[in-house]
DNA sequence: GTCTATAACACGATAGAC
DNA sequence: GTCTATCGTGTTATAGAC
C-alpha cells in the first residue's frame, strides 16, 4: 500500500519539523530519520533541502487558510471576530507560518519568504472584510480604520505566541487576545440611547 | 589602548550577531571574524559558545530596560503610552530579546530562556503601572483589565515585527501600533456630557 | 591572554549500483 | 525510485606552545 508515497511523507515530515524547529535548524538527516525515507529517495524527489522546504512551507500555508475563510463567513461580524480570535491554538508551539520570519535563512531568501508574505496578505484581507462588516453593522465605531485594525489583530496573535514561549506559559497568549477583544467591545459606538441626541 | 578588551568586544559582537541572526545560526567563527579576536582568546574568556551567548543576551536585555522605565515616568499616562508605543524602532530588525523565543536552541535551554522571561516580566510590569495610572486618571474605562491589556500591548509590538518582516515593509508594524492606540482612545470612558444622564 | 594546529562530528549533497 | 558509499565544508571545540 503506497497510498502514502515517499514524496508526500517527506513533505509532511518537513512541515512538522519546520513548525517545531524552523528551517535552518532542521537537517536533511532529521527528515530522513523521522520519515524513514532513505537518502536516495529523498534527493530523488527533492534535489536540495530548500526545494523540500518550499513544498513544506506551501503546505503549512494551506493548512492555515480554511480557518481564515471562517472569518469571512456568515453570521454576526463581532461573533466571527471572537470565534477566530479565540479559536483553540497551541500557544507554546507558535504559528507555523509566522515562525518562519525569524529564521535568517528564510528571511533572506525571497523564494522561501514569498509564501509567508502571501499567507499574511490573505489573512489580512479576511480581517479587513469582517472589520468592515462590523463597522457597517454598527458594532464598531466608524472612525476606526479596518485596514489598520486588521494589522493590530494579527499582531496580537503573532506577538501572543512570543510572550507565551518566553514565559513557557500559554497565559500571556490568552491574556493578549482576551485583552484586545475587551478593547474592541469597549470601542463599540455609543448606544442608540446615546445616539438619538446626536441626530443619528 | 586596551580600553576595549577582548572580553567586552566579544560580548558586543555576539550581541549584534544574535540580534541579526539569532543564536543557532551564529557560529564562533562568525564572532571571531567580526570582532577580530583570535581563537585562543575567545575560548579563554568563554569556554563554550553558550557561555558567550548568556553574556550577550544579558547585555541585550539590559539595552531594553532604560526605555521601559520611561513608561513608568512622569507625565500624563496616555501620553507615556503613546510615547513608548510610537518610539522609533527598526521594524525589519525585530526585537533583540523577543527574537530569541523563536530559536529552538534557546527555547529548549532554560538558562538561555531565563533572561528573556525576566525581561518580558519587567516590561509587563511597566505596562501594568502606566495602564493602572491611565484608568485612575479617567483616561481608560475602569472595566478594562490592566494586566491583560499589558499583554495585549506587548503582543502588538512583538507581533508587529513578525508582520513587517513577512512583508519586508515596516508599514504593518506601524499600522498595528497605530491601530491599537486608536482602539485605546476609543475605549476612553464616556465623557462627562454623556455620563450625566446615566447618573454616574 | 593569545597564538596556531588539529580533531571529531554534523551538514548538505553527489555518485553510481540496483 | 531506492540503496549504500563517499565527499568537501563548516562547526564547536581541544591541545599545547609562547
Amino acid at each position: 500500500m503506497t497510498v502514502m508515497e515517499s514524496r508526500q511523507l517527506l513533505i509532511e515530515t518537513m512541515s512538522e519539523l519546520m513548525w517545531e524547529r524552523g528551517y535552518a535548524d532542521t537537517s536533511p538527516r532529521d527528515v530522513r530519520e523521522r520519515s524513514g525515507v532513505g537518502q536516495g529517495s529523498m534527493y530523488h524527489h527533492f534535489p536540495t533541502k530548500r526545494d523540500l522546504a518550499v513544498a513544506a512551507l506551501e503546505r503549512n500555508v494551506a493548512d492555515l487558510l480554511p480557518a481564515v475563510s471562517e472569518l469571512d463567513g456568515p453570521g454576526d461580524p463581532m461573533a466571527r471576530i471572537e470565534a477566530y480570535l479565540m479559536r483553540p491554538r497551541d500557544a507554546l508551539k507558535g504559528c507555523k507560518v509566522g515562525r518562519m520570519t525569524q529564521d535568517p535563512q528564510v528571511r533572506e531568501d525571497p523564494v522561501l519568504l514569498a509564501p509567508v508574505a502571501r499567507a499574511f496578505a490573505q489573512v489580512h484581507l479576511g480581517w479587513v472584510k469582517v472589520l468592515r462588516a462590523a463597522v457597517a453593522a454598527g458594532e464598531l465605531r466608524t472612525d476606526l480604520d479596518p485596514e489598520r485594525l486588521a494589522h493590530t489583530l494579527m499582531a496580537v496573535l503573532q506577538g501572543g505566541y512570543v510572550l507565551a514561549i518566553a514565559q513557557q506559559d500559554p497565559g500571556p497568549f490568552d491574556a493578549a487576545r482576551t485583552g484586545v477583544l475587551e478593547l474592541l467591545r469597549a470601542a463599540a459606538p455609543a448606544t442608540t440611547d446615546d445616539r438619538h441626541k446626536m441626530g443619528e
